[in-house]
DNA sequence: AAGAAATTTTTGGTATACCAGATATACGCG
DNA sequence: CGCGTATATCTGGTATACCAAAAATTTCTT
């Protein structure tokens, strides 16, 4: 058999095409013109789909094409409560579980991203923003609890699009970098209380921006269309 | 169209017969014999699989049959936790949230809850039991964040089987009675700080007990197969 | 008789064909 | 000219057919 990562391949394909707003929020997915374009049949598409649909990038509608999800101010800060609390209990039990490889691996990751964060522009964005979701995604892991690290997993990929446009502002990577420093210093002194509330402040934060993004969207600056150059 | 609650209805038949134990953990899930089975195509017993995959009750397997899911001790702990922290934030929304209305539904199920705890035998079993995931399934509802709730709901049906051993016993129904009057007075006090840590207490028993059990079943007296004599 | 290799069978993955509902379009009537 | 209805088309849901990989079984060899 083929080991079957091809749904997984279309799905991490559409993915990227959400994130880089080819495929524009509301947009449909329509079965047989996705299929035929990507060269494959509409059976592993239409699991594609689905996948993208538990992350809740897409939408299932009865009876109707889905969509590339639209979220509401709310829809994401609720999500980023949810997350926040995913993140504050893997921060708790990475302090007492994780190896010090581990958490060597997690300062790495600040390190990349710091170093990066300075010069980053166009398409390196989005490399940069893949290695803050790498930190963030090791933290989930060194909690040695993979059914949180799987649904803190799941969540980040439901805001890729919201955190990425978030991230690539110029005053949002100055906030994160320090940030995600003091994150790192208070696993390395293994304090529960201080990683948690570091990990607080760091989401509490992303609030306040993804909510600006909102109202300016609103006012009618669209940052979250294509217009913003991501392409 | 025909609005497709099929998968929905299969996965729900799935997991029922995983709860009573008709499906043993362990057992493969084939597409063809259980399509046959229950009549339909394998497509949607497919994608009803799949549901049940999310949910943690099945595992795929790469070019292999997806079996029921057979979770360890460690497994089990690790989901109880994150599902501790997603009911401790359920809990605290809900104390600034839920309408009156919504509590005093709660207490109802509470109440309910309550009276068929000490009548139930048998059959009833279930219906008891299904009263306790809505008593915790309307907290989460209660907190007016449908992703947190929807999360919430999916940990809970992956510990279905799991739960309904430790609910059913005799002396979890004396003590979860009593937590769960208390989680109850704490909402109607709207008292996060309080409904937080009952609803800490309660997991943590929850655990205790799980805990208990997986080591009855390595003793020998095996507490989680069909010998326990649900159906 | 035991082990290894080849073949058969079983199983999931993928493609495709068919069906029903929903929407859009066009035509006819007022 | 506008609105309602009928029809054509588009779309997702389901069934089925086909393929390749993995077990299981059988058979051949030592």
């Amino acid at each position: 058999m083929t080991a079957s990562p091809l749904p997984e391949q279309i799905a991490l394909r559409l993915r990227r095409d959400i994130l880089r707003g080819t495929l524009a929020p509301g947009d449909p997915i329509k079965e047989r013109d996705n299929a035929l374009e990507l060269g494959v049949s509409r059976t592993p598409l239409r699991e594609a789909v689905r996948i993208l649909a538990k992350e809740g990038l897409v939408q299932l509608r009865p009876a109707r094409s889905p969509v590339v999800a639209d979220p509401s101010l709310k829809e994401v800060r609720d999500a980023v409560a949810v997350l926040q609390a995913l993140e504050i209990l893997s921060g708790e039990l990475a302090c007492r579980e994780a190896s010090d490889a581990e958490i060597a691996e997690i300062r790495a990751l600040s390190e990349r991203h710091l170093a990066l964060s300075e010069t980053a522009e166009g398409e390196g964005l989005i490399e940069l923003f893949e290695i803050d979701m790498a930190f963030h995604t090791a933290i989930a892991r060194a909690s040695h609890n993979p059914a949180l690290a799987e649904t803190h997993a799941a969540y980040l990929a439901r805001m890729w699009r919201q955190r990425y446009l978030s991230a690539v502002q110029r005053r949002a990577r100055e906030r994160v970098r320090t940030q995600h420093e003091n994150i790192v210093a208070g696993l390395e002194a293994r304090d529960p209380a201080r990683v948690a509330s570091e990990i607080n402040a760091h989401l509490a934060a992303l609030i306040t921006n993804l909510t600006r993004l909102f109202e300016a969207r609103e006012a009618g600056r669209d940052l979250t269309t294509d217009e913003t150059g991501i392409e």
